[in-house]
RNA sequence: GAGCCUAUGGCGCAGCGGUAGCGCAACACGUUUACACCGUGUAGGUCGCCGGUUCGAAUCCGGCUGGGCUCACCA
């Protein structure tokens, strides 16, 4: 049967029979105790990716875990399917362009697309073994979904806690959108740092800039009032090359005299030091550049470019002109979009905020208020809640997402907010219940759509059913908080953060009891997996080859929160292990026919043995209560291969061979041990590898155990009564005899069932009278002597 | 520039105050009635460097160096 383990077939058959028995189904009229999980919607693409795959395995070890330490486990499972990636996915598959298509045609094929793809791409976390509540599965655009999310803007707004600005914000020129701070990445690029001449009557003021493009939007110069070079010129006005404006000249102490010529112009807008220049000084912004990257008329003839163009064109034209003195190449690090990789404007616009800045603090106590596994990992979300430099803004001005639940007065221009009964809406093809304060009843639709993550920041309250639709029936308060968020580390500053700001905005309470971060997985070499770099990994890939259970095997060998080098032997080994435990399991009930689960007097050496795996469901619970899961899976491997393969099953064999001479009294108590034994093995695998446990269970256990599944039967229990040192010390000393004499054979070059003459001290014959027929047949002994030290003779 | 993580045998990792462990790879031997997808054994590390605390440090503290992540700068 080893030989022919066929994964494929066990899998199938297993997800078949969970399915089909609601093993996994989330009871909400039981009186277990809730353990809820707050499951990382992932964003719909082609496929499941290898990080995915590690980190939720990870979620699954726990939840699995806690079903069997009959929790009633709510592990939910959503999608995130709406917003700019959704977008670009779309149109990437189906060759569009979302900017030159009819939005509501585009909506229409976004929705499409996504139920098209859904399934298939579900279907991966389905592979490898996710023992979520697929039945309830949810999408963050789905009408629960939307109403929860509008509702609950709707409550933002009734506190305060959101508002609407016309301001400069960062714009994605190729999204043509805005954004917020946590979508901006670094990128380094090559670029070149000019020094310009802006003329000061006739004296020549030098002005170094990587933006000559923005000449034309520049509204004022700033030099340091403590800067001799400049003492002369101060309070004149600055002719601005090739446009032929002036401008005036500021001094303002966060000037850097050594940097660049010392002078700098201010344009409108460069980046957020711009921006609050022009806002201090009250000054008349010369917005050059468009929403879609094109600049304006303040451009003159440059009018209609694009801002690379534009910038080579200016450049030129300053150097005929002669006002271009040098033109050096540097390399920088520019703001990005982490969608696109556009660099990121800045451009006037009337956007939604939620208010962020002021309550840092509180945000900041609320990290003290949930256990992080790593703790570490708490630090990083300080950190960035203490760097935020601009409240969240939540509006994009995109087609597919979650609508505003608003529509503005035509006569007075006063916003509306939808009435709750009117939810989920789109308020384009709606209208207000009432008429405007004003009297009016003509009205305009919000355009702009939510960002996701103002949608899946809601992933609690979607799941817990804070709205309370038919769809999902738990009631709210029973389970939020929930009692864990499970996620890797680099959605810390977005999709933890923004949870713990809703959380803390619509309920005054953190979301949930614990949160656990993953790593990244990396390549061989240590390197992040990309698709330029040729080195990704595809899960399917190795749950094709060698089986969901070996790829879960893997993902455990990482400690929470560091990432691991993805390599292929290691995976492999996992299926060493599964061979193991079918041969170990196997052989058990080869012995086992007549077994009846009955307590039975155990010998010394059987004890011994029980009482270290007793150890070692102690250890296993306490790693996994503290989200060690791979502590609790490093033990047990070593444990089942060391101890109860390398060493019991070779010393039980005499007894379970020959009762006829060594007693069907000794029989049975190896019969017991074996049974508990393996068992508690794969009891204690099971989270980790669920097929081959499962399938180990119902070939053999399932007839004396109750339970339909190995997972929701009862995780093993440490129990106080089996602890017994002095079998524990028999045992250890009988290992370390039996070892000694392997290593003799070993060096003797002689086969393990040689047969020798074995010498032992008078004191371990003492500790171990009560088992020297199994010491003697293990070791294949003729007879066993006494003398001043352990020793074999041929 | 700042914060966090990290440095342990060839490789991947555990250990985190009591004189180094696991898996892979290597080597030798062994077919032994669960298993050659095997067994047994061997070899290989003064735990990055310097200092401190301690009876005692891979483990705690400080500094340095290298690697990674994150943030900031970005005229």
């Amino acid at each position: 049967m080893a030989k022919n383990y066929d994964f494929k077939d066990v899998e199938h058959k297993w997800n078949k029979f969970w399915e089909e028995e609601g093993i996994y189904l989330f009871d909400n009229t039981s009186k277990k105790k809730t353990y809820a999980i707050d499951t990382p919607p992932p964003t719909v693409s082609g496929a499941m990716h290898l990080g995915h795959a590690f980190s939720y395995s990870h979620e699954d070890f726990i939840a699995r875990y806690q079903r069997m330490k009959q929790k009633n486990v709510f592990f939910p499972f959503g999608t995130d399917d709406n917003g700019l990636p959704t977008e670009r996915l779309v149109e990437k598959l189906k060759s569009v362009k979302s900017t030159e298509m009819d939005r509501e045609k585009f909506v229409k094929l976004c929705q499409d697309t996504v139920t098209d793809i859904r399934p298939k791409f579900i279907q991966d976390w389905k592979n490898i073994g996710m023992s979520c509540n697929f039945n309830q599965s949810y999408s963050t655009i789905d009408n629960h979904s939307i109403k929860t999310s509008q509702l609950l803007f709707i409550d933002l707004h009734k506190k305060g806690l959101v508002y609407q600005k016309s301001a400069p914000t960062m714009w994605c020129v190729k999204c043509q959108t805005a954004i917020a701070q946590a979508e901006l990445e670094d990128e380094n690029f090559n670029s070149t740092f000019n020094d310009i001449i802006f003329k000061v009557g006739k004296k020549d003021l030098i002005i170094a800039t990587t933006r000559p493009e923005l000449i034309p939007a520049c509204v004022c110069i700033y030099v340091n009032p403590d800067d001799n070079r400049y003492k002369d010129i101060i309070g004149k006005k600055a002719e601005i090359p090739l446009f032929e404006y002036k401008v005036p000249i500021f001094t303002d102490e966060s000037v850097d005299m050594q940097k660049g010529s010392g002078a700098m112009m201010i344009c409108s807008y460069g980046d957020k030091y711009d921006v609050e220049a022009i806002a201090k000084r009250k000054l008349e912004p010369r917005v050059v550049i468009e929403k879609n990257g094109i600049l304006n008329h303040f451009a003159d003839k440059y009018k209609g470019m694009n801002i690379k163009d534009a910038r080579k064109a200016i450049l030129d034209d300053l150097e005929k002109h002669s006002l271009l003195i040098s033109k050096k190449p540097i390399q920088h690090v520019v703001n990005v979009h982490d969608k696109c990789g556009t660099e990121i404007e800045f451009l006037s616009s009337k956007q939604w905020f939620v208010k962020i800045l002021e309550n840092k603090k509180k945000l900041i106590k609320s990290a003290d208020k949930i256990t992080w596994y790593p703790e570490f990992m708490k630090t990083r979300y300080v950190n960035w809640v203490e760097a935020l430099e601009w409240d969240w803004c939540i509006s994009r001005q995109r087609a597919y997402g979650v609508p505003f639940p608003i529509w503005y007065c035509n006569k007075c221009g006063k916003e509306i907010f939808a009435e709750e009964k009117q939810l989920p809406l789109f308020p384009s093809k709606a209208k207000p219940l009432k008429k405007c304060s004003c009297g009016s009843d003509n009205f305009v639709a919000e355009q702009d759509v939510m960002d996701t993550w103002a949608t899946s920041s809601l992933s609690p309250q979607i799941v817990c059913n804070f709205i309370n639709s038919e769809e999902y029936n738990i009631n709210f308060g029973n389970v939020y908080p929930m009692s864990l968020r499970p996620q890797a580390h680099d959605i810390i500053r977005t999709w933890a953060f923004y949870t713990i700001v809703r959380g803390l905005y619509h309920h005054n309470k953190e979301p949930w009891e614990n949160i656990m971060i993953s790593g990244h997985v990396l390549d061989p070499k240590g390197k992040k997996m990309s698709k330029s770099k040729g080195n990704v990994v595809e899960p399917q890939k190795i749950v094709q080859t060698y089986g969901a259970d070996s790829l879960r095997f893997w993902a455990a060998n990482a400690t929470l929160g560091k990432d691991l080098s993805y390599k292929e032997e290691d995976v492999k080994n996992a299926l060493r292990t599964i061979t193991k435990l079918l041969n170990a399991s196997n052989f058990a009930f080869m012995h086992l026919n007549d077994f009846k689960n009955k307590k039975v007097e155990l010998e010394i050496i059987d004890k011994g043995i029980l009482s270290k795996f007793n150890e070692l469901i102690k250890e296993c619970t306490k790693s996994f209560d503290g989200y060690e899961y791979s502590k609790s899976k490093m033990l047990t491997e070593m444990f089942f291969w060391s101890q109860v393969c390398d060493n019991y099953l070779e010393i039980a064999k005499d007894r379970l061979y020959n009762p006829d001479k060594r007693g069907e009294d000794s029989r049975k108590s190896a019969q017991y041990v074996l049974y508990q034994l393996m068992l508690g093995v794969i009891k204690l695998f099971a989270p980790i590898m669920p097929y081959i446990t499962e399938e180990i269970y119902q070939s053999h256990f399932v007839k004396l155990e109750k339970d339909k599944s190995i997972h929701i039967s009862k995780w093993p229990e440490y129990e106080k009564n089996l602890k017994d040192e002095i079998a524990e010390k028999t045992w250890d000393k009988f290992v370390e005899i039996l070892s000694f004499v392997r290593q003799e054979k070993a060096k003797k070059n002689v086969s393990l069932v040689t047969e020798v003459k074995l010498i032992i001290t008078k004191q371990d014959k003492l500790l171990l009278a009560e088992c020297l027929d199994d010491l003697k047949a293990v070791c294949k002994a003729k007879e066993i002597n006494y003398g001043d030290e352990v020793k074999v003779e041929f």
